[in-house]
DNA sequence: CTGAAAGCGCTAACAT
DNA sequence: ATGTTAGCGCTTTCAG
């Protein structure tokens, strides 16, 4: 095991004083002498101490490192760019903070016990809403928390406008004429019909879903295929859709990287975007723009949400008890190539 | 402040017990009796108990979390794809232990505060050598690490044949008649070519090197162009060659990031890829085969690093004192539309 | 300006 | 089977 930790008091014998003077030595130098202080310093330095953090939180309640908490595999996040944008905003947070990010893994969907060991000051809880038991303990326990992609009003939230957004890209396509429209839609744990209608795909499809009604459009839910939220899981999607019988002029889908799936197996099955098929994505990632031809989506201010919920976490530490304040972000339509 | 938590004495008046009974309670539930163990349960749900890590961690000395030190900053870490797919890697492993994954932030260059104040078991260095002075503490208070992309002894070492692969590239365009080559390198903070041969980014230089010495041709300093490792800045570096009067007909690029601004501003120039101006990358990130025209890069197994690089920080800590290993991993030259 | 002593919450010998 | 007690390393009144 680790080599015996340098302590307070081994620092404290070098140098022929007091732990006391020790502890002052590092967090209150001005009441000690200067020749003490030098003597103190010089011992620790030569010892390579450095305070416990353990104890010291144990102390302060403190120990500088946000949380946080997705409902999702650790390595499943870092290959969403969608995280990897939300991320880099609480980055610049915590940059400028000097704090760490404690990205947390959920094991068999116990939140509960990783809340509970987990050595941060607060979280960032994303696609979670507060009312979920889960949560609970961290109300009950008034820990710090920000909530981003989910309702809550203790707790302050992070959102955007998923349903204004989706409405547009609906819209946009239904009025450019297309009528045979398929939507990809996240895939759920048990009955899809049961709980597509949840989070911020549920958002999403309530945008569609006005979208077809103002155009006088028969909703069905037959429209819909639970796709996995992947490149791979858009291309499964995108033949399963050629493999029916009447087949989609344009596609909605509730991820950019599903709608990349479809282009990318679209492609290679020779059809022309946009004139065979039109696709629009949803998030606005990076590749979104990159990829030729480039896909039309929704973007959504990602990095923003980040360094949004970061601050808010942040402020809350800082300030003690805090306002909970509710925050709806907007979406925008962007038009690139796999639309007319 | 954060309410008043419930402790452990808490728990204990209320199930009419010692605090000793709910810390075995949690603890070794087998030296209680089953009444005793069953109201100790009892109150601590009722009383919304969870033990407090910090006093925990202090104890034992372990918090159940890892930490990822790269001398970046954080919000810098996470929009850059090789990062993604490293952290990717590491997460399969603390997925499997249920354990956390902190990404600290270096404060002007001060790796040893992060380090002392850093609630974790233990690091992974990225792009550090073990003999780099802020390191020092971490052998002298002897915390499990693991190196990647860097040199070490006494800690495990993960690194790829950045030299080979680098020589491969080079080579492929040499013996495709290529002579007139420039190399995008990463850019340094200070003299340029005083640190372009450290670390990956020398190692890869190295290998263009040999192959250009193999060829019979001169090795000139003035074939490298310093470029920030991004999109853009392969976009600048472009423009600065073009306005030169000899123009190249290949570019070897350190990174894809690279690599690829250097095809995007091309191609707005109206050059014919591969024909006009041949492209190589580095690192083989998941845009360079979704781009079009898809680039020609030289593979490292990104994933694979992050992930023995956590199994490897994992077993030390399981294991106590553990041997350190070496490992070189293979790179492999991917040739795709950016060449002939 | 410096030190003694209490205590943060938990664990684990060591009794009982 | 359960409780007593002594720390883990640090901070912080309170005296000196």
């Amino acid at each position: 095991m680790t080599k015996q930790r340098i302590t307070i008091s081994d620092v404290a014998k070098k140098a022929g004083v007091s732990p006391t003077a020790v502890s002052f030595a590092f967090n209150k130098p001005e009441q000690l002498g200067k020749e003490t202080l030098e003597r103190i310093f010089e011992a620790a330095r030569e010892l390579g101490y450095a305070a416990n953090p353990y104890a010291r939180a144990l102390h302060s309640g403190s120990i500088g490192s946000l949380g946080v908490l997705v409902p999702q595999s650790i390595s499943s996040i870092f290959s969403n760019p969608f995280f990897a944008a939300f991320l880099q905003g609480m980055g610049v947070m915590c940059d400028e903070k000097g704090i760490g990010l404690l990205t947390l893994a959920v094991q068999d969907n116990n939140l509960e016990a990783a809340i509970a060991k987990a050595p941060v000051d607060g979280f960032v809880l994303v696609g979670l809403n507060e009312d979920h038991e889960e949560v609970a303990p961290l109300i009950k326990r008034n820990i710090p928390t920000v909530i981003v992609d989910g309702d809550g009003s203790q707790f302050s939230t992070v959102n955007v406008d998923d349903e204004g957004g989706a409405y547009q890209a609906a819209k946009y396509l239904l009025d450019q004429g297309h009528r045979d429209i398929r939507i990809l839609t996240f895939e759920t744990p048990y009955n899809h019909l049961e709980y597509v209608y949840f989070g911020v795909g549920g958002r999403r499809l309530r945008g569609y879903q006005r979208a077809f009604q103002e155009a006088g459009l028969d909703w069905n839910d037959e429209y819909l295929v639970p796709t996995i939220a992947s490149i791979e899981g858009g291309q499964d999607s995108f033949m399963q859709l050629m493999a029916q019988k009447r087949q989609p002029s344009a596609v909605l889908a509730v991820s950019d990287a599903m709608a990349i799936g479809v282009v990318l197996a679209a492609k290679q099955a020779n059809l022309r975007i946009p004139q065979d098929l039109a696709v629009i994505g949803f998030d606005d990632i990076p590749l979104a723009e990159l990829m030729s031809p480039a896909l039309s989506t929704v973007n959504q201010p990602v990095t923003e949400k980040g360094r949004l919920a970061a601050d808010l976490l942040i402020s809350a530490l800082e300030e003690g008890q805090h306002k909970a304040q509710h925050f709806m972000l907007p979406t925008t339509l962007i038009l690139r190539d796999t639309t007319r």
